[in-house]
DNA sequence: CTTGCGCCTTAGAATCATTCCAATTTGTTG
DNA sequence: CAACAAATTGGAATGATTCTAAGGCGCAAG
């Protein structure tokens, strides 16, 4: 159950060329997010990395999560009041909340769309981020 | 300082439609937000509303808050960790948050935007609300 | 190699926004 | 008025996150 090795690679160069190390801590907390990319709150990201490292502190998991949310590795995603969820698509997506089963779901965007999406701004405002959440249900309800 | 007849109309009828009081509490709640739309938190909200209604409840604020997201008269935004903050802007129009003021401003949608930005979603997906939030930098800094 | 030092991890305390609770107060209806 | 429901209130409780202080670990200089 071990990082894939590019992942690892990519882990560790992303860290070095911060100044950080590549502790095992990270890489399961980041190996965790690849595998299963449901967009976990902390809690549960702490729940599955104890499996394989069954000392792994609370505290080190939120450092962790922050630190890998700093390396542009994963994106820390928040739509309503309650615990950050953790995210570690790459690309260009938006989320789409269900309201039913509480899950949120990646949509992948055409290229092209949050250029237009960020040409409604006026004059003067400079958008490094753009961010699009849905909610509502899908068909499986 | 009292709130302008429509307002405080449109209120009591949002209100009584779901079998609700038109309360002190809840009209000066609703006054103060749209006296000053700076997106302020539950607790600004308290503190501007106490100039009006010294003896008011933080808890009351909450649920003046609560009731008029409920009527549709208000929308709670949520864009990071951090308190809610709460707009009466009932238009269509997506959030710019200014990373060096923390100021965050509303952009005016053109009709038909969201309708296209919800039209990437594939089949199966039922979006009943989008929500679209800038992060950046404006001009005045 | 060994030592020194800064990065990391850890447990637990502290913080902060929000929600919950139980006790009034207020408004409406008969 | 009397009764009942809706609303407000202050304070306690909750839950996610952050802070703090102590110890551990890895690497670079000697
Ligand atoms: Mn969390
Ligand atoms: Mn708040
Ligand atoms: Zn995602
Ligand atoms: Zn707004």
């Amino acid at each position: 159950m071990s990082i894939s090795p590019q992942n690892a690679d990519a882990l560790a160069e992303r860290l070095s060329h911060s100044g950080l190390r590549a502790t095992p801590q990270r890489e399961v907390v980041y190996n965790v997010l690849l595998k299963k990319r449901d967009h976990p709150t902390a809690d549960e990201v702490f729940a599955r990395v104890k499996n394989e490292l069954p000392t792994i502190s609370l505290a080190t998991v939120y450092n962790c999560l922050e630190t890998l949310v700093q390396c542009e590795l994963v994106r820390a995603v928040n739509f309503e009041r309650g615990p950050t969820r953790y995210c570690p698509n790459l690309r260009p997506h938006a989320h789409f909340h269900d309201e039913h089963t509480g899950k949120t779901h990646d949509i992948d965007l055409p290229p092209g769309l949050l250029e237009k999406v960020s040409s409604v701004l006026p004059q003067g405002y400079d958008a490094k981020s753009v961010e699009i959440i849905f909610r509502g249900k899908t068909a499986s309800n």
